[in-house]
RNA sequence: CGGAAAGUAGCACAGCUUGGUAGUGCACUGUCUUCGGGAGGCAGGGGUCGUGGGUUCAAAUCCCAUCUUUCCGACCA
């Protein structure tokens, strides 16, 4: 049972440069290459793996809702763009634009979608008669383009993949108990994948997305203190029907406008998954969506039985439904640890001359590197299965304390550049309503509002202007 | 988009000031010895010096432009 630290000098450590650390991590976990365009990066197998994982369970839990996946073209007639004014307003300034078709310029522009909204609502309206037709509950995976100015892998790049979902409803609480629902399965797929603890709330009007009357989020909290916007659900109320002509007829014979929603998380939920698990030995993966769950490493594989030995063990947990693989590449034991240790394998099963001889073997986990030692006949699948489901709680216990713990409730102005210097995470305020204030606290201190509480009543006065609290808000430094 | 730094083999870098044969370590290939925390010997392979232009007898080196990356800002569901 005994602890073992190890250095790693490939890695920039984290305290000493989190910047640094990060992007380390990305490239030496073989998560991501650059191309040669801006921020327009390569998913490299491992980092892909990963966000199939995530996309797996995601599209599991749309379709179990009753949602089904179509495809919209990637290229958007720029007058269609324009129908709904703040959503344009909203995305012009970051779309990136094709004018040429072969060897013509266009007639019309055709613009790379930067979110699809404009797409699903021009095919709603021609596809939808009756209050019949409703719901219609769609989704599709795809990557958008944004012509970002600055750009890091995962967290902010000019081309990403994500999932947008679009329904429509034939009343507002229907769509309403939409935009919440797909906002809780955001939550929990956070809480039950990625063992990441989320904070949950709404938009203010000044944060909220292009077009929508509401928009909820999740929000978590990285290492260095920083926020990560994860997974926003947006409640549109009839906006884009109205610009769009999206109306059907109802029971009462009477022709309405649908009430719209759209949700979406992307590969950003990667850059999530770095920096709220890593350490400075590279990548921590939380089990469940740990492309390979458990590696084992041969010691001495050269010698009799072994291998063998190795190979019946991985039979035994992929038996077991363990996504395993045993590394019999000719590397010694050291490296293999290392680079099991940099992609964040969540457990370590190491075999060697001495273990066969004892009947027994060494299982290490990687978020505490905490070692084992256990008998290898065949209750070991099970106890690796358990110890698996163990390594998530530990990892999500962890990472919800650093999380409780880096939010600081405050009443006045200059606590709050106080706070965010000294330890960072949320700072929780109570908030009168003016932007003016919201715009105060980012220019003082570079904190934006993450979101709104939705439980809590305001019990206090603003920081910025001392009048009555509206709602609690939760500020923070951001991604 | 502004400020700063960087780009030479897969990776990390030296060489540039003072122009003159492309270097080192790790990685890679073959082989032997190894193997419980990034092992060692021997023998090899690999580079349009980011890109384009200019100066020069001669450019990795000097000048101009441009692209990409990193960091800090501004901008950003």
């Amino acid at each position: 049972m005994a602890k073992n630290k190890i250095k790693n000098d490939a890695i920039t450590s984290r305290d000493e440069d989190f910047a640094q650390w990060y992007t380390d991590v990305c490239r030496k976990a073989e998560l991501m290459d650059y191309s040669s365009v801006k921020g327009f990066i390569i998913y490299r197998p491992y980092g892909y793996a990963l966000w199939e994982m995530i996309q797996a369970y995601m599209d599991k839990r749309f379709k179990d809702e009753g949602h089904e996946n179509v495809y919209m073209p990637m290229l958007i007639p720029s007058s269609l763009l324009q129908r709904e004014k703040d959503h344009v307003e909203g995305f012009a300034p970051e779309c990136a634009v094709v004018t040429k078709g072969g060897l013509e310029t266009l007639e019309e522009e055709l613009v790379i979608r930067p979110t699809s909204e404009t797409l699903f609502c021009e095919h709603y309206a021609k596809v939808v008669r009756s209050y019949r037709d409703l719901p219609k509950l769609y989704n599709q995976w795809c990557s958008v383009v944004r012509w970002e100015k600055t750009t890091r892998p995962f967290l902010r790049g000019s081309e990403f993949l994500w999932q947008e979902g679009h329904t429509v409803h034939a009343t507002e609480e229907e769509a309403r108990e939409e935009t919440l629902k797909m906002r809780d399965i955001y939550n929990e797929t956070a809480k039950e994948l990625l063992a990441i603890p989320m904070l949950t709330g709404r938009k203010t009007e000044r944060e909220k997305f292009a077009g929508a009357e509401e928009t909820y989020t999740i929000e978590a909290l990285m290492h260095d203190g920083k926020a990560l916007q994860s997974g926003t659900s947006h409640y549109f109320g009839t906006g884009f029907a109205r610009a769009f002509g999206m109306q059907f007829l109802d029971k009462d014979n009477k022709m309405k406008y649908m009430h719209q929603t759209s949700w979406g998380a992307s590969t950003r939920l990667l850059g999530a998954i770095i920096m709220v698990h890593g350490d400075d030995n590279g990548l921590v993966l939380p089990p469940r969506v740990a492309p390979t769950q458990v590696v084992i490493i041969p010691i001495q594989q050269k010698k009799e039985g072994i291998l063998d030995k190795a190979y019946e063990v991985e039979t035994a947990l992929k038996a077991a439904g363990i996504r395993v693989k045993v590394d019999a590449s000719d590397k010694s034991p050291g490296w293999k640890f290392s680079e099991a240790e940099m992609r964040g394998i969540p457990v370590r099963v190491e075999i060697g001359p001495r273990d066969l001889a004892n009947g027994q073997c060494v299982v290490a986990k990687r978020n505490d590197g905490e070692k084992i030692t256990t008998p290898l006949d065949d209750q070991l699948p099970e106890m690796v299965k358990t110890l698996l489901e163990t390594i998530h709680d530990e990892m999500y216990a962890k990472a919800l304390a650093h999380l409780e713990s880096h939010i600081t409730t405050v009443t006045k102005m200059e606590e709050i550049g106080a706070v965010l210097d000294e330890k960072g995470g949320y700072v929780k305020a109570n908030w009168c309503g003016d932007e003016a204030c919201e715009v105060a606290i980012k220019d003082a201190y570079q904190a934006t509002s993450r979101c709104i509480d939705e439980h809590e009543e305001a019990n206090g006065v603003c920081p910025v202007c001392g009048k009555k609290g509206k709602h609690i808000v939760y500020f923070a430094r951001a991604y």
